[in-house]
DNA sequence: GTATTATTAGAGTATATACTCTAGTGAGTC
DNA sequence: GACTCACTAGAGTATATACTCTAATAATAC
């Protein structure tokens, strides 16, 4: 693998890890046992590195929210959708953590990120309307889809920084996927008045699946992880 | 006023201005024309800054958020709470924007605001109930109402990071507590489904006046501050 | 007034951080 | 063998950051 790849693979690792903030090109030149100088050979600075990141993740959510317009939509594809975009949330975790400063810092990042939200608000929107067509929920007015679709997008966003403040001890090491996909619990609760008679029991039956498991912390709150 | 009292007031400022991580202890003193070694006599650190600002944000939501019980709830009242809890945001924005770095670096703060959201979701969950006794809502089974108040939790915590990511110029500076509170809609929205059929019109009415004003931006989506 | 305590200034320190500069090395080309 | 060029090492730099230390001053108690 080229050396520009293993500064972006490590610099995702550990910042994922440990948080941006906590992260040095020193250290991920060292965790790559190459020079500083080499690191800074193929990328001009930080900034760079955390960009190009932003477009593989940008890639790999605009892939998984690419909505087939030719057939209808079954619930299949809106459990895809929720795992999916919760893959990719997982893989680039660090990213919302620091958002507001790396958008602070990197004005083209800023932009990018402006277009990639309100992409992924279009295709929310875009999933709730078949979603009717298909009859797995009522259909609304464009008005109240577009401030739905806002409330996915602000649940999703959140439910991982919320977990980890929920944790009693540090959080990046316990957080596990299985964890964070809990938070489709959470955006099927806020379907649940708007399902079709037809589908309700089965989008409950689903829903159910992704309940929080609170049984896996004790009474302070610390993970066990096992 | 005290020296101790300016440091927390200018820090509350500047963390709310630039961001805590472009605050230091130094730019805090300066700011306040003190020196550093002052400033490390009030405080040991920049942590416990931090924490106190903390355990006033704390007083000021816990005292928002205190629940009469001896007399049934309105739709007043839903609008005091509401508004309240986005003039808590406003107030200490700083916190929540660099929350997880916040909770990583004091474990006081991690436990405390554990306890504080826990005090949140549930003040946010019996608000729902004395909705529903009021007549308001419908009433709900408890297992719905938490998912439903996390969900609120979720939208409020998070409505003004997608302020600040959602604006094309440097953030900071431009958002303003009217924007902020439309986030109001946005929570609002959630309610929608479960209105009791004698309130309805009137909860849409009050959800209309925090409508965003979409007007208020250029079409390169640039604030134009007035 | 004197003693004590609270407060403050300001220079200073150890460490970290992002990034630069120079001097290469090694693989391919002619 | 000479040349090029992508790539790399590693020492070094300017600046920042959180925090400390000493000495002095103001406030208060007796």
């Amino acid at each position: 693998m080229k050396t520009r790849d293993k500064i972006l693979l490590s610099s995702l690792e550990l910042f994922n890890e440990r948080g941006e903030r906590n992260v040095t090109t020193n250290h991920i030149a060292a965790h790559l046992a190459i020079s500083p100088g080499n690191l800074y050979y193929h990328f001009r600075n930080k900034s760079d590195i955390i960009y190009e990141i932003f477009l593989e993740y940008e890639k790999l959510v605009d892939f998984y929210l690419d909505i087939p317009e030719d057939r209808a939509m079954t619930l299949d594809d809106m459990t895809f959708y929720l795992e999916s975009v919760f893959d990719g949330l997982w893989s680039y975790r660090f990213f919302h953590r620091d958002l507001e400063y790396l958008l602070d810092s990197d004005q083209r990042l800023r932009q990018g990120y402006r277009d990639f939200t309100n992409r992924c608000l279009a295709s929310i929107s875009r999933i709730f309307e078949k979603l009717a067509e298909a009859g797995i929920i009522e259909p609304q007015e464009e008005g109240l889809r577009s401030a739905m679709s806002l409330n996915v997008w602000l649940v999703i966003t959140n439910w991982m920084a919320f977990l980890k403040t929920a944790h009693a001890a540090e959080a990046s090491a316990c957080l596990t996927l299985t964890e964070l996909k809990q938070g489709i619990y959470q955006v099927l609760t806020l379907e649940i008045p708007y399902l079709t008679l037809a589908y309700r029991e089965r989008v409950m039956a689903l829903r159910e699946r992704y309940r929080p498991a609170l049984h896996n912390r004790d009474e302070s709150g610390d993970c066990v992880c096992t």
